[in-house]
RNA sequence: GCGGGCGUGAUGGAAUGGUAGACAUACCAGACUUAAAAUCUGGAGGCCGUAUGGCCGUGCGGGUUCAAGUCCCGCCGCCCGCACCA
C-alpha cells in the first residue's frame, strides 16, 4: 500500500503548475477579472506564521475564483526600503542593498514550496530603481498639482547620534542606542496634502460596503471632524504684539463653566513670553522634551504654568480668566488654545483640581442637581439635560441642541464663527535617511525648489555609500548631491531626504497591474484590472496605510494615472488575526523575564520544566511569535516535516481567519495525521473494483451536495474554519459510507475539488488517482444541485418557558395547527402543564416550539 | 490618556435573538499488538444520580424578551492603532 508523502507530491504538482503557466495573470477580455492582493511584505529575511496564513487566505481565494471561471490576478512584491536594512548596514556592515536582495531572494525561496497560485512573473521590489523611477515621476506630477508643498514641523533629534529618531527609537524620552535624552528639532520638510480631502475621504467611507465595520470607524474617527465654534478672548493687558488668544472649542455652550484659557506650548504666545520669562522658557523646554508621538503627550502626566496674563470672558466683561500653558495641548489641532470646563471635561477638572481652579457646572441631569466633585458630568450629546442660566435661551436641552443654538447665536451676535475642523493632518513623508526613495527635486540659489527633469529620472540611491558615521550617507555624498539645475543649468544641490516608506506602500497594488510599464501604469491594464477585489492584510494597517492608499488613489486619478473608478482602489477588506505560540518563561535574579525555546522544555504531570535544569516554566498561552521571545516557528521546519499542504490546512482551520489562532505541534501532527487518511481514502476507493454494490448511494450523494453547498458558502464568507470543519465531516461520512463504487468516486473527487484551495497538492494527487481531467486548478468548482438538498423532516425541540424539555420530529411543510396538536399531546409537554392550559404557545416554523405556562 | 476590537468546555472554536459546545486538539476506554507507536471503534461542559432525569453554565453585575453567547447599560481583563516601525 502507497503511502501519504507530501514532499514528493507537493514538488511534483509544482512542477506540473509552472509547466502549464496556470498563474499567469492574462488580460483576458472574455473573463470577468479578480484582483486578489495580499499586504506585500517587508523582507525581513526569514518568512514566518503570520505570512503563511496571510497568504495562504488569499491563495484560497484566488483557487477559488479561477475555478469559478475568472481571471485572476494574484501577484506578489517586496515592500523593500525601511530602518531595518540601515540598522542592519550599521550592526553587522554592508549595504542596504546587498542585505535587502538577500533577504528577498531567501523569503521568495521559502514562500515558493508553499505552492501559491502567485504570478511570479510581476514580482517587484519598491526599491527596484524602476519602481520608486515611477514613483518619483508621479511626485513630480503631485508636485504640479500642488498636493505637495514644505512646511516646518518637528523631528526626534538624538544630540549624541547627531540623527533623526523614529518614535519606537525612543524610550522613555531617550535615544535607542546612545540613551540621551531625546531633543525637538524643527526642519523644513515635505508634506502631501492630504487635508485638502479630509472630507471626502470621510464621506467615501459609507461606500466601502465589504470593509470590515470597524475599520471605516477607526478611519472616520482618525479623520475627526468636528463642528465648533472659533472665537477670541481679550487680554486684559497687551502682551507683546498679543492683544487676544483665539480659541476653538466643540462644547461652546459651556463657555460659562470656562475657568481658564489652555495653550500649547508650541503657541506663539507661549513662545513669545519665553523670553522675558525664564521659568516659562523652562517649563515649556520640559514640554518639548516629551517625545512627539500623540500617545506620549497624553500619557504624561498633565502640568501648567500660569503666565500671569489675564484675558476677559466674552459674556462678561468683568469676568477674569487666567491664561496657562498646558502640555496636554497640541499646536496642530484647531488654533492650539482652549478655554478649560472642569464640570464637563475630565482631563480640564483633574487640571483644576491640581492647581486649584474653580470648577462651575453649566448643566445638570434633568434628575440630579449634585455639583460636579470629582468626576464630570459628560452625558451623551444626545442626552437632555437641564441648563443652569444658559446665555443662548435654552433651558432643558440635549447637548447637540445646546451646541447648535450657541455657535448660531455666538454669529448672529457677531463674537464668534462656527467652524469645522478635521484631526487629519497633512502627511510629512521626509525622512533624514538613506534607505528610501529620493525626493527628486534640486535645489537652486537662483531658481529656488526645482523638480528634476522627467527624462533624469530616476534618481538612483549611489552604492558608494558607508554607514560608519552618523546623520544620512546622502548628505555628505558631495558628488551625487551636487548637480546642475533642471531649470537653469547651474550648480544645484539634491534634495538628501527620501520619502517615508508608507509612499511606496501607497501604489504598489496599481504598480502589479503593469509592473514593467515606463509609465507608473498602463491605461488599458489598470482599466482591465483595477479595483483589488479582495485586500487582505493586517488590522495594524487598518489607519495609517489604507488612508494614505486612499489617497494616493485619487491624486493619481487627477494626475492621470488611475481611472476614475479606481479611486477607492479596495473593493473589499479582510483583516486577519495573527498566528501565536506559547512563550515560556522563567525569571532571573532580578525577576526579569528569561525566554526558553520550545525544544528546551519537558512536560510532567506537575506542569512544565526547564530541561537542563529542572526549574519551572511559566508557559504563557498566545504570545505574539517574536525572535526575542523565542516562540518563532518556522515555516521551512513544518514543510520539511510535514509538508506545505498541511501548514496550509493548518492555518485555515479552528481560528477565525480574524482572530489569532495558536500554533501548537500538537495540531500540526494532527492536520497532518488527517491529511494522511484523506489520501488513504482515495487510495481505497480507487481500489475498489467497479462491480463492487453497496447502498446508502443516495445519502453520500446527498452528503456530496450539502458539503459542495457548505465548504463554497464558507470560502465566500471568508470562514475558511467553517469551511474545514465542513470537510472534515464529510471526510468522515465518506470513510463510514457503503456505498458503491461511483457514488464513492464522485465522492472523493468532490472532496479533493472542495480541498483543492487549501490543500491543492494532495488535492492535484487524489484527483490525478482518480482519473480526473486534467489538473484540479483548471476543473470548474462543482455546484450543488438543489434536488439533492431538500431536506423533508425537521426537529423540532420543545421549551417549556425557554428552556429544552421534549423535540419532535415534523415534516418541512406541517402547519401550525398540527404542530400545536403534536406539542399538545407531548408527554413532556402534557407532565409540565399538568392539565392546565398553556398562556402562550409560540411556534416557530422550522425553528422551535415554546410553551408558555 | 484617546479611538477601535475581542472574551464560550482542559484547548482552538460552532451557534439568521430560537436545542449552547458542530468540527478539531488534548484526554479516557476498547480493538489490533508480546509490548509500544501507528491505525480503527466508542466516550466525554460541570455538579448530583445506577438510570429515566434534575440543577448550574458563554469574563463579572444588572436589564429588555415567550426565548439572550447574540440586544441594551455599567464594570474587569487582553489585543490593535495613536501620524518617523513596517
Amino acid at each position: 500500500m502507497s503511502r501519504y508523502t507530501a514532499s514528493d507530491i507537493e514538488q511534483k504538482w509544482q512542477a506540473a503548475w509552472d509547466k502549464a503557466d496556470v498563474f499567469k495573470a492574462r488580460r483576458d477580455e472574455s473573463k470577468p477579472k479578480y484582483y486578489v492582493l495580499e499586504m506585500f511584505p517587508y523582507p525581513s529575511g526569514r518568512i514566518h506564521m503570520g505570512h503563511v496564513r496571510n497568504y495562504t487566505m488569499g491563495d484560497v481565494i484566488a483557487r477559488f475564483k479561477i475555478a469559478s471561471g475568472f481571471s485572476v490576478l494574484h501577484p506578489m512584491g517586496w515592500d523593500a526600503f525601511g530602518m531595518p536594512a540601515e540598522n542592519a548596514a550599521m550592526a553587522i556592515g554592508g549595504h542596504p542593498k546587498t542585505w535587502t536582495y538577500g533577504n528577498i531572494a531567501d523569503m521568495r525561496a521559502q514562500m515558493k514550496p508553499l505552492g501559491l497560485s502567485i504570478d511570479w512573473s510581476r514580482e517587484f521590489a519598491t526599491c527596484d530603481p524602476e519602481y520608486y523611477g515611477q514613483q518619483q515621476a508621479m511626485f513630480i506630477d503631485f508636485m504640479a498639482k500642488g498636493l505637495v508643498y514644505r512646511k516646518n514641523a518637528v523631528v526626534n533629534w538624538d544630540p549624541v547620534d547627531m540623527t533623526v529618531l523614529a518614535n519606537e527609537q525612543v524610550i522613555d524620552g531617550k535615544g535607542w542606542r546612545s540613551n540621551a535624552p531625546v531633543e525637538r528639532r524643527e526642519l523644513t520638510q515635505w508634506f502631501f496634502k492630504i487635508s485638502d480631502y479630509s472630507e471626502e475621504l470621510l464621506e467615501a467611507l459609507d461606500g466601502l460596503h465589504n470593509w470590515p465595520e470597524k475599520v471605516r470607524t477607526m478611519q472616520a474617527n482618525w479623520i475627526g471632524k468636528s463642528r465648533g465654534l472659533q472665537f477670541s478672548f481679550n487680554l486684559t493687558e497687551p502682551a507683546g504684539s498679543f492683544d487676544s488668544v483665539e480659541v476653538y472649542t466643540t462644547r461652546p455652550d459651556t463657555l460659562l463653566g470656562a475657568n481658564f484659557i489652555g495653550i500649547s506650548p508650541d503657541h506663539p504666545l507661549a513662545r513669545a513670553l519665553e523670553a522675558e520669562n525664564a521659568d516659562l522658557a523652562a517649563f515649556n523646554a520640559e514640554c518639548r522634551r516629551m517625545g512627539t508621538s500623540e500617545a506620549d503627550m497624553e500619557k504624561a502626566e498633565k502640568k501648567g504654568f500660569d503666565t500671569g496674563l489675564r484675558v476677559k470672558h466674552p459674556l462678561d466683561d468683568s469676568w477674569e480668566l487666567p491664561v496657562w500653558v498646558a502640555n496636554f495641548i497640541l499646536m496642530d489641532y484647531g488654533t492650539g488654545a482652549i478655554f478649560g470646563c472642569p464640570a464637563h471635561d475630565q482631563r480640564d477638572l483633574d487640571f483644576s483640581r491640581k492647581y486649584d481652579l474653580p470648577v462651575v457646572d453649566t448643566f445638570f441631569a434633568l434628575d440630579d442637581d449634585t455639583p460636579v466633585a470629582d468626576l464630570a458630568f459628560v452625558p451623551p450629546k444626545t442626552e437632555r439635560v437641564k441648563w443652569v442660566n444658559h446665555f443662548a435661551g435654552l433651558d432643558i436641552a440635549t447637548g447637540q441642541e445646546a451646541i447648535d443654538a450657541t455657535i448660531d447665536w455666538a454669529e448672529e451676535k457677531g463674537w464668534g464663527k462656527g467652524v469645522t475642523n478635521y484631526r487629519l493632518r497633512d502627511w510629512g513623508l521626509s525622512r533624514q535617511r538613506y534607505w528610501g526613495c529620493p525626493i527628486p527635486v534640486v535645489h537652486c540659489e537662483d531658481c529656488g525648489v526645482v523638480p528634476e527633469k522627467k527624462e533624469n529620472l530616476p534618481v538612483e540611491l549611489p552604492d558608494d555609500v558607508t554607514f560608519d558615521l552618523p546623520g544620512n550617507p546622502l548628505d555628505r555624498h558631495p558628488t551625487w548631491r551636487d548637480c546642475a539645475c533642471p531649470a537653469c543649468g547651474k550648480a544645484a544641490k539634491r534634495e538628501t531626504d527620501t520619502m517615508d516608506t508608507f509612499v511606496d506602500s501607497s501604489w504598489y497594488f496599481a504598480r502589479f497591474t503593469s509592473p514593467r510599464a515606463t509609465t507608473p501604469t498602463d491605461a488599458a491594464d489598470a482599466d482591465y484590472w483595477m479595483n483589488v477585489d479582495q485586500y487582505i492584510g493586517g488590522i495594524e494597517h487598518a489607519i495609517l496605510h489604507l488612508l494614505y492608499s486612499r489617497f494616493f488613489a485619487r491624486a493619481m486619478n487627477i494626475t492621470g494615472h488611475l481611472p476614475d473608478k479606481a479611486i477607492e482602489p479596495f473593493n473589499a477588506l479582510f483583516t486577519q488575526g495573527m498566528v501565536t505560540h506559547e512563550i515560556y518563561v522563567t525569571r532571573d535574579e532580578r525577576d526579569r523575564p528569561v525566554y526558553h525555546l520550545p525544544e528546551d522544555i519537558e512536560w510532567h504531570e506537575s506542569g512544565a520544566r526547564l530541561g537542563a535544569t529542572g526549574e519551572e516554566i511559566t508557559v504563557v498561552p498566545s504570545a505574539k511569535m517574536s525572535k526575542s521571545k523565542k516562540n518563532v516557528v518556522d515555516p521551512d521546519d513544518i514543510i520539511s516535516s510535514y509538508g506545505a499542504d498541511t501548514a496550509r490546512w493548518f492555518v485555515m482551520s479552528d481560528s477565525p481567519p480574524e482572530r489569532d489562532v495558536e500554533w501548537t505541534a500538537a495540531g500540526a501532527e494532527a492536520t497532518h495525521k488527517h491529511l494522511g487518511r484523506v489520501w488513504t481514502l482515495s487510495d481505497r476507493i480507487s481500489k475498489m473494483s467497479a462491480d463492487d454494490g453497496g447502498n446508502g448511494d443516495d445519502d453520500l450523494t446527498r452528503a456530496t451536495h450539502r458539503a459542495i453547498r457548505d465548504v463554497t458558502e464558507g470560502i465566500e464568507s471568508f470562514a475558511f474554519n467553517k469551511a474545514v470543519a465542513k470537510l472534515y465531516e464529510f471526510t468522515n461520512t465518506i470513510a463510514k459510507s457503503k456505498a458503491g463504487v461511483a457514488a464513492q468516486k464522485t465522492a472523493i473527487m468532490t472532496l479533493a475539488q472542495l480541498m483543492s484551495p487549501m490543500t491543492p497538492h494532495l488535492a492535484e494527487d487524489i484527483w490525478a488517482r482518480q482519473g480526473g481531467e486534467g489538473l484540479v486548478v483548471n476543473a470548474p468548482w462543482p455546484k450543488p444541485d438543489p434536488a439533492m438538498l431538500v431536506e423533508d423532516t425537521v426537529t423540532l425541540p420543545i421549551q417549556v418557558n425557554g428552556k429544552r424539555r421534549s423535540e419532535i420530529a415534523v415534516p418541512v411543510d406541517m402547519s401550525k395547527e398540527e404542530v400545536e396538536k403534536l406539542v399538545l399531546a407531548n408527554d413532556a409537554v402534557k407532565k409540565a402543564l399538568d392539565g392546565g392550559a398553556p398562556k402562550k404557545l409560540i411556534i416557530v416554523p422550522g425553528r422551535i416550539v415554546n410553551v408558555v405556562i
